[in-house]
RNA sequence: GCUGAAGUGGUGGAACUGGUAGACACGCAGGACUUAAAAUCCUGUUCGCCCUAAAGCGAGUGCGGGUUCGAUUCCCGCCUUCAGUACCA
């Protein structure tokens, strides 16, 4: 039978889930190997071709490792938490638990459909409850939790209890909320219980905190800030607040330094490791202290402001350059900075006031649009130079920012560009400080040279200046070293229905946690998906829902990414009702080997899953510091929109009073052209103001008669068409640039860009009478529908895939029409993984011809298998080995496109050869397998072998002795320019091959009698003669 | 602006360590088979020049330089596209 890929595959799908072929178990006798996907959020569109790139290259590698003799897992699941099934709940009322099921079942038929060898045993979604028994379960363990900087790890709350009550907060070395208190052992035993609570609290890893959000009041919700557009909410328009919410976060902060550090041991992509260290955005600094100038006489007047200045008078700063403190000249405050109401004086009050009103009023993206120009406003206060004395003057200015740092900056105008332009703009002194410094029209920031004006580091480099500056501090008690990072917590809380309820409920304002025994605390039933009228969280709505009947719960439910920050040890252990995963069984898989998804989670998902695998591993749950090994991204597949021309509007005459445009355009607007028609129709119009006027028998262009010439002929068929479909008695039709217009056409209905034009007709109701103009120039009244060569091209564009570009391919309707291993091959064969790039249908016919000629290696030209078992010759066994190895080195290296084309080769090579050898064969089939499982499966079958034990085969040996070559067919170059091949043995020597090269009838021509300045021979690539 | 990735035929792409640029495939053109079409097979296909043809000549990997016997590959400068990020002290 000729190549019957739709019962072929439906057979072995089959077999796969009857046999539980890819079930796995923890098998000590065998190494392991962990290959994973990002967890997809099943949406209710279903997959488009995009979505099974990255499947489909890791079911090829755990394919790969199985028959490389590794215990392999992988698994999948779903994340199905989510927006958009909240938003379609608030919608139909639908509760969004059935939408997600009916969404999961759609995805797992797609999915079923590419055969891939997950082990659907091991299937999790974070939605179900014992799953998210173990999400809550893990909140319980941070909030439990607290960082102690001395062992650098996170530990039982009970060890900073007994910290509290031996030492009180002497020796306390952690990370922890701004305000918690300094105790003495007596203080802490002194405390209630819940003043004890409300402490602990501040110190917690998971803990509440007041912070800001985007508050809607006319959706009653919480905005993210993608949602958020120029103050108003993406959907509806509705205007959009700022509000303090009282927020559970995570201290992720705590585990700052070492998320960075971990970066280097992770063989990820460079550019993702970028980005997260962009995030972490670690600086290394001192702090500095400039005391403020005690007030003079203007400010003492105030009596009032005069005592306030004595109690607090250091402003603190943080700089990443202390070396450059001699060249300070002012002091910048943020706007918002809590001293600058304190330090303004008198006569600059209003001054500044005005100022800080005004930065007020500006958006993040007027401040953003506008770097060039620089504003601020003097306060009037001066403060001292710790190292020199000096006195600077302080300023506010916008460029400073309330929420980094400490809110204040030193200004080093000769270095920094920002305070250089500030510097100018207000006549502020710039002083040079490194005697290599350039500073003529802009700042110089380079560390290079000895310093000057620079007190008693003059003639230091920046290595010694910087240590002494900072020793001087230090002695001073003016300033230390100091790390800041940019990363803040993490915000855990959301105001939504659709996600984990917080195990925690409220006593006296104070949270607790509900006992462990307790889990899962189930997600109540609600009336409604929206907010309370209170403006509660949806939770707000469930009846009777309290913690003992008595206490209230926390209404608000985890983000999208709790689910996902642990997912990867559940898929371990998919089924255990007494612990997130067995012991035994994280020790035995412990990590991910092989994660592949999107970048598009490089600084969410792939951070918070990195901070709560670390803190696992500080408890002693799991055993690796870092949960994924080595990460791939995937480039994204775009889509390829394809176009038709329409005519839209064009004006006619002919009528007189009975004009009637609308009859007019309804006739004409079912003209289509096809894409060089119209490009050569588009080039009349090069002149914006140009128009084409056609009467039964003229044309003209503007008033300019067109003659009918070979290159115009196309205009008067083009004319002959618009009088055809035109009303009767019209008797000039003028059209211009703006008459057409292009239209999206769904790209299923066009092969090559050649369109069905009955698919097309059919789609719509008004393309029915559709009049086609084709590529040749003829059009469909004059032919007939039909005729062979008249083709209607379509104009492409890439674009986002999106249904409403009418350009998603759905991989259901390709498997339908070419199989599984045929789609499989061609998402790889597209090109490079990581690259993104567009999808196009056009060449999968490519992948589909080498399949059944893979297929017909099995059988004879009436498609009766057929193999010998005669023993290989030379030339078969080299196009194997060749093949073996390729395909052994591409897929170590991940670059799948460029085994596919090898696979193309050897067949073609085995094809020549007419070779039907088991000997060759077998393997072959062994190496395809990882790319196309179903027909390999088949035709191991039909070889002989048992049924469904390809998957644990043995990957075919690669043996180099038959690769080696005795002669080598060398290039001939002359001058770099290769001019002819001749063939040597490997084993001859240089200076022979020189002799023969030179003798050469046809390297003598192009030596033209002179002798060669210099020859170059490397052994077995190349001889390049320079003359 | 900064950071990262990329730019090769009509198209997707290959060339892995500096050594024959364009493998493999699509498309296109021509041919075979067929009453015809589909399918299949064969031949050609970087561009330009020259030519009945065979053959030949020249240019060529975004642009301009450089290193080298030799550069798609390394270095310097520039342009374009995509992604991320944003006044981070």
């Amino acid at each position: 039978m000729d190549y019957q890929f739709k019962s072929i595959e439906a057979k072995w799908q089959n077999f796969w889930a009857q046999n539980q072929t890819y079930k796995v178990e923890t098998d000590t006798t065998k190494p392991k190997y962990y290959v994973l996907d990002m967890f997809p959020y099943p949406s209710g569109a279903g997959l488009h071709v995009g979505h099974p790139l990255g499947y489909i290259a890791s079911d090829i590698f755990a394919r790969y490792k199985r028959l490389k003799g590794f215990n392999v897992l992988h698994p999948m699941g779903y994340d199905s938490f989510g927006l958009p099934a909240e938003q379609y709940a608030i919608q139909t009322g639908q509760h969004p638990a059935i939408t997600t099921e009916a969404n999961i079942k759609r995805y797992r038929e797609q999915l079923d459909n590419l055969g891939f060898s997950f082990d659907w045993s091991k299937e999790v979604r974070t939605s179900s409850p014992d799953y998210y028994k173990w999400t809550q379960w893990i909140f319980m363990q941070l909030f439990n939790a607290w960082y102690n900087k001395s062992t650098d790890k996170a530990e039982h709350i009970s060890t900073l209890i007994h910290h509290l009550e031996t030492q009180g907060t002497a020796n306390l070395n952690t990370v922890s909320d701004d305000d918690t208190q300094k105790l003495l052992p007596t203080d802490w035993a002194a405390f209630s219980e819940e003043e004890k609570q409300a402490e602990l609290l501040k110190y917690r890893l998971t803990f509440l905190k007041e912070s800001t959000v985007n508050w809607c009041p006319a959706l009653g919700t919480v905005l993210a800030n993608d949602e958020v557009k120029d103050g108003f909410s993406e959907r509806g328009g509705h205007p959009v607040e700022q509000k303090k919410m009282m927020q559970w976060s995570m201290r992720i902060t705590a585990y700052a330094e070492r998320l960075l550090q971990g970066l280097n041991d992770i063989d990820w992509p460079e550019p993702l490791k970028e980005m997260q260290r962009n995030w972490i955005g670690k600086s290394v600094g001192a702090m500095v202290k400039f005391s403020l100038e005690r007030p003079t006489s203007e400010v003492g007047s105030q009596d009032s402001s005069d005592l306030r200045l004595r109690t607090s008078d250091l402003i603190e700063v943080f700089t990443t350059r202390v070396d450059t403190i001699f060249g300070v000249s002012f002091l910048v405050l943020a706007p918002e900075h809590e001293l600058v109401a304190q330090i303004t004086t008198a006569a600059q009050k209003a001054e500044i006031e005005a100022y800080i009103a005004q930065t007020k009023k500006k958006s993040e993206l007027d401040r953003m649009a506008d770097t060039k120009t620089v504003s601020g406003a003097f306060t009037g206060a001066y403060a001292i130079n710790p190292v020199d004395g000096a006195r600077v003057p302080i300023w506010i200015a916008d460029y400073v920012l309330a929420g980094y740092g400490t809110g204040a900056v030193m200004a080093v105008p000769s270095g920094d560009q920002r305070d250089y332009l500030f510097a100018q703009q207000y006549n502020l002194p710039i002083i040079q400080i490194l005697d290599a410094q350039q500073m003529e029209n802009e700042a110089d920031p380079t560390k290079e040279g000895q310093y000057v004006n620079s007190g008693f580091i003059n003639g230091l480099n920046y290595k010694e200046a910087t240590a002494k500056v900072i020793a001087f501090l230090e002695q001073e008690g003016m300033g230390y070293a100091k790390i800041n990072y940019r990363m803040r917590d993490a915000i855990f809380g959301r105001q939504r229905y659709w996600g984990e309820p917080v195990p925690v409920y409220f006593k006296n304002g104070l949270p607790y946690l509900i006992d462990e025994s307790e889990l899962p605390l189930m997600l109540p039933e609600v009336d409604k998906y929206l907010p309370t009228e209170s403006g509660e969280p949806p939770l707000g709505r469930a009846k009777d829902w309290k913690y003992k009947d008595e206490y209230e719960y926390e209404l608000s439910t985890m983000p999208g990414w709790a689910g996902s920050s642990w997912y990867w040890y559940r898929y371990m252990d998919a089924k255990n009702e007494n612990a997130f995963a067995d012991k035994d069984k994280i020790a035995y898989w412990k990590d991910v080997d092989l994660y592949i998804g999107g970048s598009e989670h490089a600084t969410g998902h792939l951070l918070y899953s990195r901070f709560w695998n670390k803190f696992l591993k500080d408890l002693g749950y799991v055993t690796e510091e870092e949960p994924f090994k080595k990460l791939i991204n995937q480039g994204m597949i775009q889509g390829r929109s394809n176009f038709v021309y329409r005519i839209n509007n064009l004006s006619t005459t002919g009528f007189g009073d009975k004009f009637d445009d609308d009859l007019f355009n309804r006739n004409l607007k079912r003209i289509f052209i096809s894409y060089n028609q119209f490009n050569l129709l588009m080039q009349f119009f090069k002149h914006n103001d140009a128009y084409l006027t056609f009467t039964a028998n003229t044309i003209s262009l503007g008033f300019k008669d067109i003659v009918i010439t070979e290159s115009t002929k196309f205009l008067y068929d083009f004319k002959d068409v618009l009088f055809k479909v035109a009303v009767e008695g019209t008797q000039t039709i003028t059209i211009s640039k703006d008459s057409f217009v292009d239209l999206h056409v769904d790209v299923n209905i066009v092969n090559n860009d050649i369109l069905d034009t009955e698919k097309f007709k059919a789609s719509r109701p008004e393309y029915k009478d559709a009049v086609f103009i084709f590529e040749d120039g003829t059009n469909s009244l004059s032919f007939g529908e039909g005729r062979g060569e008249a083709k209607y091209i379509c104009g492409a564009e890439v674009e986002k895939m999106s249904k409403s570009k009418f350009n998603v391919v759905n991989p259901d309707d390709l498997t339908e029409r070419y199989g599984a291993d045929t789609l499989r091959m061609y998402e790889m064969f597209l090109g490079p993984l990581e690259q993104s790039k567009p999808w196009n249908t056009n060449g999968i016919e490519g992948v589909f011809k080498f399949l059944r000629k893979f297929w017909k290696l099995f059988h004879d030209d009436a498609f009766n298998f057929v193999v010998s078992d005669e023993a290989p010759n030379k030339a078969e066994l080299k196009a194997l080995h060749k093949i073996i190895k390729k395909v052994e080195e591409d897929i170590e290296r991940f670059s799948f496109n460029t085994s596919v084309s090898s696979f193309m080769i050897a067949v073609n090579e085995l094809t020549d050869l007419k070779c039907n050898k088991r000997a060759i064969l077998q393997d072959l089939v062994l190496l395809l397998h990882p790319y196309a499982p179903h027909v390999t499966e088949e035709l191991w079958a039909l070889l002989g072998n048992a049924e469904g034990t390809i998957s644990y085969a043995n990957f075919p040996k690669f043996n180099p002795e038959y690769l080696v070559e005795n002669d080598f067919n060398y290039p001939i170059s002359i001058n770099g320019k290769t001019r002819t091949n001749l063939s040597f043995p490997l084993s001859m020597e240089p200076a022979d091959i020189e002799k023969e090269v030179l003798a050469n009838e046809a390297v003598q021509k192009y030596l033209e009698g002179k002798s060669p300045k210099k020859v170059i021979i490397v052994k077995g690539r190349i001889v390049n003669i320079v003359v």
